[in-house]
DNA sequence: CGTTCATTCAACCAACTGGTTGAACACGAA
DNA sequence: TTCGTGTTCAACCAGTTGGTTGAATGAACG
């Protein structure tokens, strides 16, 4: 699976409250299906699909403990959505800093377009590669 | 609206690898819905509407220029996602360090289940908060 | 004016999601 | 072996999503 696909998986199983939930509290301590099902009110089944999501997004993995299934929660994934995070964080800023540079060195010039100024420049940015 | 649906809507929006795309490519310039488009094969409407899933996300605003609508990326809402996860992040590091001391000092005692040990504790853990 | 370009609206469709109920499976205990 | 508990599988349903085509709107330009 690539990269993309993977953090496709992450944050859409980190879109669902329930699900984040979860994972808050799997990040105090493991949990149990059923255990994770008390705080609210779905049937344990529904939780055990939102299990199966979080682990096919590989934010958690199970265990077994006689006819229990505990969850833990694989914390290694947030370093995914980290990266991520921090690559466009720092590009965003970095292209404010650009910008201001630009409206430094500009007295009036008319034939500047103010905002969305050549956007077709330099841009073939491919994304979603595991950090080159 | 509160911080767990703007969370959930942040989260689902950055779930399609064409929308992250598109954040990628606005986090170096402003663009239009066609410049959006042209590396993606699917029609202008299409990315229109993913636009305006961003834009409902509050990852994105528009601006007017003409018949043009530029789209800008607002960079702020990275810092409600950092702070989500940097919240669990950090609780998932609490819980190993916790869970050392506990093993580190337990010689062999066999009344305390190895793994998912005592996970009806003090989890009283709303979640969602706009940190306390 | 009419044209052309950029964008959006509307209706439709297939696929996916989040939930349900009911049955099945997997263990440990009696 | 039977019973009880925890978990999952299967089928189903309503609502959402991501895409399409076709028509409508908005603004510059001849």
């Amino acid at each position: 699976m690539t990269t993309a696909d993977r953090l496709s998986d992450v944050f859409a199983a980190l879109a669902d409250p329930i699900r984040r939930d979860m994972v808050a509290t799997l990040a105090e301590a493991d949990a149990t299906v059923t255990e994770l099902a008390e705080p609210h009110d779905v049937t344990v089944q529904a939780i055990s699909k939102h299990l199966k999501v979080l682990e096919e997004a590989g934010l958690v993995s199970r265990t077994r403990d006689a006819q229990r299934r505990p969850a833990h929660l694989e914390a290694d994934v947030f370093g995914l959505l980290t990266t991520w995070l921090e690559r466009h964080r720092r590009l965003a800023e970095e292209r404010y800093r650009r910008l201001d540079a630009v409206l430094a060195s500009m007295p009036d010039d008319p034939s500047s377009t103010p905002l969305a100024e050549r956007a077709t420049t330099t841009h073939d940015h491919p994304d979603d590669r595991t950090t080159p």
